[in-house]
DNA sequence: TCGAATTTGTGCGTATGTATC
DNA sequence: GGATACATACGCACAAATTCG
């Protein structure tokens, strides 16, 4: 530790623990020292003891339990979730593939309801404006999980126009309940072709890391999914996982459209 | 204000500063008030003042200037980076093609080494044992810069085996400079066909934040791409993106190999 | 060009409340 | 219940950057 100008005092303390760390010396679950010892240990005020855990923090490599101390957290080795379809056969639940392939039992839990869609969601479906309050969406929420844990929510957005009257109007309901969207549509002689997904991340909100069992403030991913069959938007999702459990893996060919 | 129980103080001042952007009072690039100020203002501590305006900053809604006060930075509509390469030509700079589709001017600085690949390197370009401290990679750091602003950090990682004795060893060297590697890769006859990208997110480390001129901490996404050429990997790279300003869009179409 | 005023960043010290062990 | 730990809040001081007359 140098006492001089070149970092502040705070940060080479941070460096010296996140060595420990990364090093292996420091595992998982251990306790880093506290905020009185490091700053009788090293000579330091508090204050500063204490902004240098800040900084680990912040940077996902600890958590702090108020009473009990500050602990140790390595980033778990992410599943791979394959968001490439390239299944000759787009049947059953895509999800269940995905958990299967990596030998964990899938499951989810849903909640259906018909509504008039919020303005977001007619964009992204191409409605027209709506006629008075008529419902025009069916709207899913789903919490997804693995080996019991709750893994992954989206929720889900199907235009009445495409499936009112069809057996499939409520997606977990009737012979193809959980199978899939492409599945069902294609059950009803809509053919999905295209799909685009916009991925983003963020600081998970309070509610959605309490439904993912999650610290609050944790880093998730957002994926806003769209389907098309013709060009025209029939489904679209809001999908929210947890990014210290998951990879995105997708993939394709170059040269010419990658569909 | 409420001195009492309920939430943190500097949480409350927060909410207030907060509540002064989102309702439009305070617009980008306005000056919040200062650390002294808001202490003799609220009747409250500077270190607590100072807590607060640190909330704003860690969500990514204000910058601090050392000298000049604290600014409000909307967060601003997600650039989109386009990820699925469906350009039937794919000449040119893909980063600087993104960046002029939606009006920003794309550059970059890099710095080129020759050296051994680490582990995790030679797995994803499945290279051989190493020979002694033979050195098998070119690794090129990259900056990537949108209106003189760092936007986007990259390591790529090409093996000597593919480029040894051609032109284009060095990525930003001879004719082809900054034309992307599958238009150099193109040029010594090898044709990329495949790509696989790896998405995951978390918080940024100090390094990436501070290259990125971003606060510790806040949320970025990363990005594994290898590039194949016949089924052997010709590149991979580790790609950094700041999330508060990227969205990744990939999209392909169903029902065969999605490339 | 210079200097005074302001502002952030860092670091010190102390104290109290509350959670955990 | 007592010891320990983190979270919050207060106070002060100085360095470095910026701004402006």
């Amino acid at each position: 530790m140098d006492r001089d100008d070149e970092r502040p005092l705070y940060l080479q303390v941070a460096d010296q623990l996140r060595a420990k760390i990364t090093s292996g010396e420091l595992q998982e679950g251990d306790r880093l020292p506290s905020v009185p010892g490091l700053a009788s240990d090293l000579g330091i005020a508090r204050s500063t003891a204490s902004e240098a855990l800040k900084v680990l923090i912040s940077e996902g490599l600890a958590v702090a339990r108020s009473g009990a101390g500050t602990f140790v957290r390595l980033p778990r080795e992410p599943q791979r979730l394959i968001r490439a379809w390239y299944r000759a056969t787009p049947y059953g639940s895509p999800f269940r593939q995905d958990m299967e392939r990596q030998g964990r039992a899938a499951g989810w839990t849903y909640d259906s309801q018909t509504l008039q869609a919020p303005p977001e969601i007619r964009t992204r479906l191409a409605l027209t404006e709506p006629e008075g309050d008529t419902e025009d969406v069916v709207r899913t929420h789903y919490v997804f999980t693995a080996n019991e844990e709750p893994v992954m929510l989206s929720t889900s957005w199907e235009p009445l126009a495409t499936t009112r009257g069809t057996p499939i109007v409520l997606p977990e309901d009737g012979m193809l309940a959980g199978r899939g969207v492409v599945e069902r549509m294609l059950s009803i002689g809509v053919v999905i072709d295209d799909w685009v997904e916009e991925v983003g991340a963020r600081p998970g909100t309070a509610m959605e890391c309490d439904r993912l069992r999650h610290a609050p403030g944790s880093t998730i991913m957002t994926i806003q999914r769209t389907y098309y069959a013709a060009e025209q938007p029939v489904e679209t999702a809001d999908i929210v996982v947890p990014a210290d459990r998951f990879a995105l893996v997708y993939c394709g060919k170059m040269g010419r459209f990658s569909g």
